[in-house]
DNA sequence: TTGTATGCGTTATCAG
DNA sequence: CTGATAACGCATACAA
């Protein structure tokens, strides 16, 4: 009692041991006799001896430690893609330092630090959508922490990478949106200089394309992603002479911004208007109408980041990889199913 | 290049100093000259120097960290607990470790025992479902950790605590339903060793009990707090030859379970069965029809374990203290309002 | 104002 | 099989 932690050498002197033999009797070190072994256990056990993890970790250069770096633990997209990791990690013998941006790209530079100097063995982030300025993801890499992207991945940057094929989901989506009798699709975009968002983009610009219906840049709304910025997108797509027919969200809470302010504004959804989301976040199939969406497999997504960051640690010199997923959409009540087209 | 992460010394050595000296600049000693902390500082912010924190907070006997373990963080509540503790801890100067325990006593175990390993100031909890055996949590205790429960508490534990008055709102709820016209609640009951869960049993009983309602224990359906478990429940209920007119659960979760389910089986909500859930989870203003709650303030409750935290530092003799919360609920269309009283 | 020496608790290396 | 010693990187008491 008095003492807060307890030490080997603590141990060792009650033992009448060393505390080098003790230490080697913890981590049940092949040359340390059984007797001994059991000695030393017991005693730890029974004093709560608890090992000292700055210390150890200090002294062999690796805490075994990876660090997350998410724009925010309160979606459950990333709440999913965090169970993935940390269960690969756990059977892995990493742990996981959650940390959050707050979508702020200062709070972002301040995680890095932070777990650069926690000494972690890599980072795995998504990236705030405010981060372009890339330097303090550089000076990790220079540091040879590797460093995998998952999801919300910067344009043009070499390292390890899961990805979800963004373009094909948003094709997907319009594609159905079209094939089922909207004429006039609006869309609510994400910040361009991530890829996800350019790629949900492209996504829906080449469906339209191909299927010869017009670009209407009055139908696009920028930076749309929250849901305040969707019933703002809605309100302004609203007041259009020529309205749309439907609105696809770059996400689920600019979606359900437009689906709750169209609504409030007395239309019928999906008669007078379609709405589609995407992430399928947990309350698109909860609210009414329920929300079409597109489904990223997030777990799966959390969990090929954690091997990605295995294999790194494994080959030390192994070239950057990157992983896609494929997109599911799912179709609810929220979209008209006029089946203009066979498909 | 090479080299992984340099150290003060060798910031030393390139400006002919001493390692303490570069200790000192780079920590604004007050004695440095002013023309040493410049060039110190410039030069570890151009080779990027950071810090190695193992190894600091080993020498200073504090990493200034406080660990967390919640039940899961794929919750609304718990997430936004998280923003309140950090943005309490953060402009104290302190780093939080968050970790999962979902829901399972073991994990539990493991969470408490890395923290004290990591050497955390502090420990903030919210105990899991099957937790019953305390005996980590008086470990911690033992080391002169100082020990926040909050929300989830467990029954008869000397500590600090962040508590929900769960029984005025349990209460509120229920006489709320009875003034409404609802003769016969159901009860989605929680494990009662955990306070929050009995609390809320008890403002249901009073309630009944206040408004001479019989409580009839085939209304009650033990250990129900999960959707699955919700529709369980309510199918039970409803087999009943006379069942219930109202459902109350003990946590949104299965309160949602039973309104899908009673939806699913041709139940008009709320004209044929009210539901009431507890927790304001943000799902429950979307779904259709909206689900009555009790908002419990998250952030708030965060914020003031946080806070707590930071007490039992700064006085270590400082006796447990203990903050009640008052919750609030929220009426929306799952519950009748039939107004048989003036109330 | 700066340098020297020491120790935080652990583990790796070398001896015995 | 076990002990002695040094070192991980930093911060502090003491010295100069």
């Amino acid at each position: 009692m008095g003492k807060q932690h307890i030490t080997i050498h603590d141990l060792a002197k009650i033992l009448n041991l060393n505390a080098s033999t003790v230490s080697r009797a913890l981590n049940d070190h092949p040359k340390i006799s059984a007797e001994t072994k059991k000695q030393v256990q017991k005693l730890a056990s029974e004093m709560n001896y608890q090992p000292n993890a700055l210390a150890s970790s200090l002294r062999k250069g690796s805490a075994h430690t990876v660090g997350l770096v998410l724009p925010r633990v309160n979606r459950n997209f990333f709440a999913s893609a965090i169970e993935g990791i940390e269960a690969v990690l756990n059977k892995a013998g990493y742990h996981l330092i959650i940390t959050q941006s707050n979508e702020s790209a200062e709070k972002e530079k301040e995680c890095i630090s932070s777990l650069i100097s926690s000494r972690v063995d890599g980072i795995i982030i998504s990236i705030s959508w405010e981060t372009k300025d890339l330097s303090h993801l550089i000076a990790a890499q220079s540091k040879k922490i590797p460093l995998i992207f998952f999801d919300r991945i910067p344009r043009d940057f070499e390292a390890s990478k899961v990805m979800l094929n963004d373009y094909q989901g948003a094709y997907q989506a319009t594609e159905y949106l079209i094939n089922n009798g909207n004429k006039k699709i609006a869309f609510l975009a994400g910040p361009q200089h991530l890829q996800i968002y350019s790629e949900r983009f492209r996504g829906y610009k080449t469906a339209l394309e191909d299927y010869n219906y017009p670009v209407d840049s009055t139908y696009i709304i920028e930076n749309c992603l929250t849901q305040e910025r969707g019933a703002e997108g809605a309100a302004q797509l609203l007041s259009l002479e020529k309205r749309p027919d439907a609105i696809f969200g770059s996400s689920d809470y600019s979606a359900l911004g437009a689906l709750v302010y169209c609504k409030e504004n007395g239309l019928r959804i999906p008669e007078d208007i379609s709405i589609f989301g995407f992430a399928n976040e947990p309350f698109t199939k909860l609210i009414d109408p329920p929300l079409s969406s597109i489904e990223q497999f997030p777990n799966k997504m959390g969990e090929a980041a954690a091997q990605l960051f295995l294999n790194a640690v494994k080959d030390k010199n192994s070239k950057h990889q990157t992983i896609e997923m494929i997109p599911e959409i799912r179709v609810r009540q929220s979209v008209l199913s006029r089946k203009v087209s066979q498909f």
